[in-house]
DNA sequence: CCGCAGTGTCATATA
DNA sequence: ATTATATGACACTGC
């Protein structure tokens, strides 16, 4: 969490997203985080390593990284377009970019002479990351895998020195609750490890959206239409749920993770939730050209988090796929207990990412609803009001009207010698019948009244 | 620089 | 017990 990385604001070059990026996905890997020391120490071990590991260059590399930065936004695209080692890369100082950024920032730039102890001590620190917790499964089951292990190894200690964007954001990907043992940067799975770059994979794959107010637009730009086809992946399940039962462990991985079929906007635009909104805080890619089938989009965070870990099957499937066949995918492959954490947590997130845009939708849909319905109701009271206006005035004439009419119907009652009858001694009641009655002020009762009504109706002038 | 909207993620509750 | 889903809260980004 950014708790632990005070002022972990990005800085300014391309080095530190690049390392922000790689370090943000080895992080994500939950079973290879263990439990964090205290922060303050946490922290004060990264940097060291990371000061470390900053040169690189003698670490295998290739020589091509220039000790200058480049433009960044040649820097931004070739980093992640070549097979430019994660070293390169990484060629940036983490701790410029969580701390005295201006000072570090100028000794990033140093070319790796400037620094020749680091190439020593980064294979040392080898030792070092698998010896805590169930990190050291990790690494072990990476490196019995494939041909490629010593690249992943190298891509694990570089990666323990380092952090990407996504380790910097609180929303970071970090199973922090949900799987025990977090952010370890003892993770052995390299982000974006160079191994698994493929040209195919293509251009960026920019996750350090922290970055880029120090980035170029072109960069800026980039990066959307990336996220624009990087939707389909958690969206093209639903039409083919079953395509991966033949496929083999890991040599049609590389498939899932870069093509991107262009004919998926459709089913983009018709989910319930868009998907297509999947960089946080981004515009909307819809703003931006939509790229090439041949272009390869980028991978979110989650992607490149499997695909460093080589999971054989695509993010949509992991998401998307019922309980039953997920099991039953999982159980065609076999995954180490990283890979399978990774997997469980992918499709944990995906699931609540999509979960909580329709929660969004439906709350916006409430609150649309209820405004709808504080107007009606506005709309109603004020008609109410109206009619109770309207009702008042015609009872008040109702009631000058009745008055007159009883003054008139009064003054014309005569009593047995002709004499009109006394207002303060009688008066008109009518009765539930309809029939009108003068009644004495003391009989007032209509128990009374039938009898002695009757005497005195006939007397009536009218 | 601040506020806001949108987004992803996590933790938690519930079914 | 496990899984899916819903939702509040938080952090982050871009405007």
């Amino acid at each position: 969490m950014t708790a632990n990385f005070p002022g972990a604001r990005p800085h300014g070059t391309l080095h530190d997203c690049e390392m922000d990026v790689t370090w943000q996905e080895l992080m994500a890997i939950t079973e290879l985080q263990f439990d964090a020391p205290a922060e303050g120490s946490f922290e004060a071990m990264q940097y060291q390593s990371m000061e470390a590991m900053a040169p690189m260059g003698g670490y295998g590399m290739p020589s091509s990284h220039s000790a200058l930065p480049p433009a960044p936004s040649d820097n931004y695209n070739r980093c992640y377009h070549d097979e430019v080692p994660l070293g390169h890369r990484l060629g940036g100082n983490t701790e410029a970019m969580y701390s005295h950024a201006e000072t570090q920032l100028s000794q990033r730039v140093l070319p790796a002479p400037s620094h020749p102890q680091l190439s020593v001590m980064a294979p040392g620190e080898q030792n070092t990351f698998p010896s805590t917790g169930q990190v050291q499964r990790g690494p072990s089951a990476h490196f019995s895998q494939g041909p490629s292990q010593h690249m992943l190894w190298s891509v694990h200690e570089q990666a323990l020195h380092t952090r990407s964007a996504d380790d910097l954001e609180s929303d970071s990907g970090l199973s922090l609750g949900s799987s025990p043992s977090l952010a370890s940067p003892d993770y052995p799975g390299g982000s974006g490890a160079p191994c698994y770059q493929s040209a195919e994979m293509g251009p960026t794959y920019s996750d350090g959206e922290a970055d880029m107010t120090d980035r170029v637009q072109t960069a800026r730009i980039h990066y959307s239409m990336e996220y624009q086809s990087q939707c389909h992946t958690y969206v093209q399940s639903a039409g083919h749920p079953s395509n991966f039962a033949t496929q083999p462990v890991v040599a049609h991985a590389q498939t899932h993770w870069s093509t991107k079929e262009p004919d998926q906007t459709a089913a983009v635009n018709s989910l319930y939730v868009d998907p297509g909104v999947s960089s946080r805080g981004s515009p909307h890619p819809s703003s931006f050209p939509k790229p090439q089938a041949s272009v390869s989009t980028p991978l979110s965070r989650d992607e490149r988090r499997a695909k460093a870990l080589k999971i054989p099957f695509p993010m949509d499937q992991i998401i998307n796929l019922p309980v039953d066949d997920f099991n039953e995918l999982l159980t065609q492959y076999t995954l180490t207990d990283t890979q399978l954490a990774l997997v469980r947590d992918i499709r944990r997130r995906g699931k609540n990412k999509v979960a909580a845009q329709n929660c969004r939708k439906r709350k916006l849909e409430s609150i649309i609803h209820l405004e709808t319905e504080l107007n009606q109701l506005q709309t109603q009271r004020e008609l109410l009001s109206k009619q109770r206006f309207e009702f008042t005035r015609s009872l008040a004439f109702i009631k000058r009207r009745l008055s007159d009419l009883y003054s008139q119907v009064f003054s014309r009652l005569r009593d047995e010698d002709g004499q009109p009858y006394s207002v303060e001694d009688y008066a008109l009641q009518q009765t539930p019948d309809g029939k009108v009655y003068l009644v004495p002020h003391s009989m007032k009762t209509w128990g009374k009244l039938d009898t002695f009504a009757a005497d005195l109706l006939p007397n009536c002038a009218n």
